[in-house]
DNA sequence: TTGAAAGCGCTAACAT
DNA sequence: ATGTTAGCGCTTTCAA
């Protein structure tokens, strides 16, 4: 099996053609061109010999490599894994791969990584890591109209498509949760600013309170410098110490939930109790943590089953336009939240 | 950047040499052959037209492609971002990338996926999915020397190099651990026997039991046919319904444990106090689960490192032994462990 | 309908 | 130290 290889004229000779015809024969869509017979000579002689078509040389050939690259910061972040499955199993129909690159969010290392995968001519790429401005590298990729879609973000230039989830909706969603079980002072830690989806969920929980007819003081928000929990927990105590009477907190995704989680815990404050934890993500275990998280789901699965149709057909055609893709968002209620304290 | 490709042919000709020349000056291993100057020349006009090798073309020459696949069952099951975190950064200083093929443990698609892998003439496999007994396809590969390394599994068959973690005196840890706390009457949740870790957990069970002691009555053991929560509820169910008595239960992983707490909830029995919950793998936010579990720590991300180390190894050089790499697994005490209900 | 020939981008023998 | 040549495995003109 790995011997030698089975190569195309290994199958042309045991079937008697020339290797041209039996790359004909054996490739869907110019099999129509040869004579049925022939077909049928060369399938059988690929079967017994147990060819199997070589990838690498045939993208050498036809300038494609059935390959996509995909930059993400950090595969061991909960998020990502379901967003690239989803990826994974919209790709495997049209036999195209992904190769996965980590950049734990250093620009540097970013750039080398993409390097290496422009190395392998990929023929599209998935971004997860998109800042509302692209670096440089990735604004030559673009103006270079290399098929491009973005995952769980979006660009201020929308000319790159992308798919994410309803986060406008989403976090109206949830303050208009905590605001129906009567809470007033709501605070809320946001992401990075330079990220879409910190400023559109920062954005939209400012609009969503003032829509609810509350006041959104200045002091009520924080910002993490990233979407993990120690940033989290860090805005968070900034903001509890500045603000100790917020009754409830949405945060800009699970894991800053997690550090409110352990700011609270430090406090002896009871999440749920004292202060309700509004997550966002619905990711892998919110429903076990302690307390259960209220959150609010993304269909990552399919964001990235969506991404992977948008980036073959951009691949498949050479001039799609830009699509800005925004699946729903939903509440999930859990015991995160609660009464505010003062109603008990 | 994109709009023609810079070719070595190009770099040759912008430093006036031949492109043989110019690959020689290029790759750092034939370099010495270049003559100094030349070298610097060549590297100039590389780095002035931006030309980033053809990682295709190059493997279709020299028979490398640089790339490993890895066979998992589901990217999304977390035991596995970090392994797989492990072998993108073990592999990345060799420029070696991996290409992920999930099976949902089917074999059908485990040899589909493996056609696609072999495809694309990868130079090694990494398997998460050995069954201690391979499929014929496996068997296959092993015998046409494949580079190949299974990761925590091994097969009955050592001809294989794998890593894993210490299972053996993990479980031992685990029950080490329910004895000094008084339980007697200790129950265990195996996982799949057809697997190398359902196995050997299993077996260390039994021994480590009988090394305190304590007899292993059939009945506190019972199987989950997978290592997911489902089936481990389906099987504590069972056991607890013929053993209420259980005080104690050792699970083959932790998403059989958090099945288990999925019927000591639904029994109204509390975690930690009326029945204690061990886990295995100590996977991400085992610290945050309701209550957070305890469980035994193996290093993951270790793993896949060693595992990408390995794998090279195999690669560079054509007669490696196997060998069978064990990394140290330790016990991680939280609250779904404590005193025996009846000693309270 | 099939064959011949060329070439994708690169590297490795061989020759100079 | 460098150039020449050939070819990895495949597809795609062009001819027949």
């Amino acid at each position: 099996m790995l011997g030698r290889r089975v190569t195309l004229r290994d199958v042309a000779e045991q079937a008697g053609v020339h290797p041209s015809t039996a790359s004909r024969a054996i490739n869907e869509r110019t099999r129509s061109l040869v004579d049925d017979q022939t077909v049928d000579r060369v399938l059988q002689a690929a079967d017994r010999l147990g060819y199997r078509p070589d990838t690498l040389a045939r993208g050498l050939k036809t300038n494609r490599t059935f390959t996509v690259g995909m930059l993400l910061p950090d595969l061991t972040n909960p998020l990502f894994p379901p967003i690239v499955r989803g990826i994974e199993d919209g790709l495997e129909r049209a036999e195209y791969t992904v190769i996965l690159a980590n950049t734990d969010n250093d620009s540097d290392k970013e750039r080398t990584v993409l390097r290496a995968l422009l190395g392998r001519r990929i023929d599209g790429l998935i971004l997860a890591t998109a800042q509302r401005e692209p670096p440089p590298a990735i604004r030559e990729l673009i103006a270079a109209r290399l098929p491009m879609v973005l995952v769980n973000r979006t660009m201020d230039d929308q000319s790159v498509s992308s798919v994410s989830g309803d986060d406008r909706h989403g976090i109206r969603l949830a303050v208009e949760h905590l605001v129906g079980l009567g809470h007033t002072r709501i605070a809320h830690v946001g992401g990075p600013q330079r990220t879409s989806t910190g400023l559109t969920r920062h954005d939209s929980f400012v609009e969503s309170m003032s829509r609810c007819g509350l006041d959104v003081d200045a002091d009520l928000i924080e910002f993490a410098h990233w979407f993990r929990e120690a940033p989290g927990a860090e805005a968070f105590h900034r903001l509890l110490t500045r603000r100790p009477d917020v009754t409830a907190v949405v945060a800009a995704n699970d894991l800053i939930a997690l550090g409110c989680y352990d700011v609270l815990v430090e406090r002896d404050l009871t999440v749920g109790t004292d202060v309700s934890v509004v997550g966002y993500n619905d990711m892998l275990f919110a429903d076990k943590l302690c307390p259960p998280l209220t959150t609010v789901r993304v269909p990552h699965y399919q964001i990235g089953l969506r991404a992977a149709q948008l980036v073959l057909d951009e691949i498949g055609e050479r001039s799609t336009e830009a699509v800005q893709l925004r699946l729903p968002a939903s509440l999930v209620e859990r015991a995160s939240t609660g009464l505010p304290r003062d109603a008990r």
